[in-house]
DNA sequence: ATAGCGTACGAACGTTCGTGCGGTATACTG
DNA sequence: CAGTATACCGCACGAACGTTCGTACGCTAT
């Protein structure tokens, strides 16, 4: 079953490529070392991609499974509204703290390396965060409150806080602050 | 005057070289690059250094003195409190939106590549972004708020999420956004 | 049997990286 | 005026980069 056999090697180099990418940035993933960490020689794990870009952009691809299996699944089976936005800050918060990704939110490390690069690949990054923010507005739409895009705003900022405060710092502390901040934040537009 | 031309020169090295890193980051911060937009040559330039680490060091010191002159130096006669509190927060808004460094704010692109590369850089950027924080706790304190560090946080994470969404997005909104919730966290806090 | 496909290999390509060495022109010091 | 330090240059190095070869294995289908 040769599709599969493809699917699995490429699959897995894709799941070591997101955790690399997430601390050594989607620059610093080079092919020669993703070769060597999965045993291969780098022409045989490149002519799974053609070019570095596109293993650039499976990868963004393959971590936006990872963090929608890891904040938006578990959240699945409520209905939209002021309940569910919760529980997906909680998993929002929860997936930097719990390091899903090794080097932290693999979107904050790579929205930072690539914004100032205009291309297909700061345009993939672009679509999956603001896909994610703008899910954040939908739900706090859902649940009635005032100006969702200020709140999807302030969510969302607060938890990139968290995030680089933690890799930074290793201040773990700043988790308690980002849900207190959560907390007040909905609270008040509740 | 070789102890002026040899400040000269690398300070104008320097400011350039913290444009650059602010875009490329400071590992695409090359030195074969910077000595051909400073129409130098390689050995140059590197002479100035003695090494790469040295050359990224001494960017960092280099745009933490431009932070400061543009952020901090101009409220520098106000005595601290709310009011100082609530100008520094609009510097520090304000150096995001005027672009001070070309990529956006130096310390969200250096922070977001180094954080998890333990070492001499890290640590350089960890020291300037936690004094910056400290700062900010500290003017909070001095204004009387309570739970100084929590506002700290607060005000660096929505600053933070507004140079991200400037940044990747082209979102100037973001600014708007980042000086509603400032508003109303000095104002709660008051 | 044979033809063809997908997967992987090792070797080499040209380029760029950081880093050294040796030389030169200028300027300060005795 | 001789001597030393500085600031810069050209040149070269070894390593790593992304990429492209030609080749060889194991399938599956004819």
């Amino acid at each position: 079953m040769p599709a599969t056999k493809q699917r699995s090697t490429r699959e897995a180099i894709l799941d070591r490529a997101v955790d690399v990418a997430s601390e050594e940035g989607l620059e610093g993933l080079t092919i020669g070392r993703l070769a060597s960490e999965m045993d291969m020689s780098k022409s045989g794990l490149f002519g799974h991609f053609g070019s570095k870009q596109e293993l650039q952009l499976a990868t963004i691809e393959a971590a936006s499974h990872r963090f929608a299996d890891e904040v938006i699944a578990p959240v699945g089976d409520q209905e939209a509204g002021a309940e569910r936005l919760r529980a997906l800050c909680d998993r929002y918060v929860g997936y930097m703290e719990r390091q899903v990704f090794p080097g932290g939110c693999f979107w904050a490390s790579v929205t930072a390396e690539f914004d100032s690069r205009p291309g297909p690949v700061r345009d993939a990054i672009g679509e999956r965060v603001s896909a994610w923010v703008e899910a954040l507005e939908a739900e706090a739409a859902a649940a009635g409150f005032d100006d969702p895009a200020q709140l999807a705003f302030e969510l969302y900022s607060v938890a990139q806080g968290a995030n680089s405060a933690f890799q930074l710092f290793g201040d773990h502390d700043a988790f308690g602050r980002a849900h207190a901040a959560i907390d007040r934040l909905l609270a008040r537009a509740g």
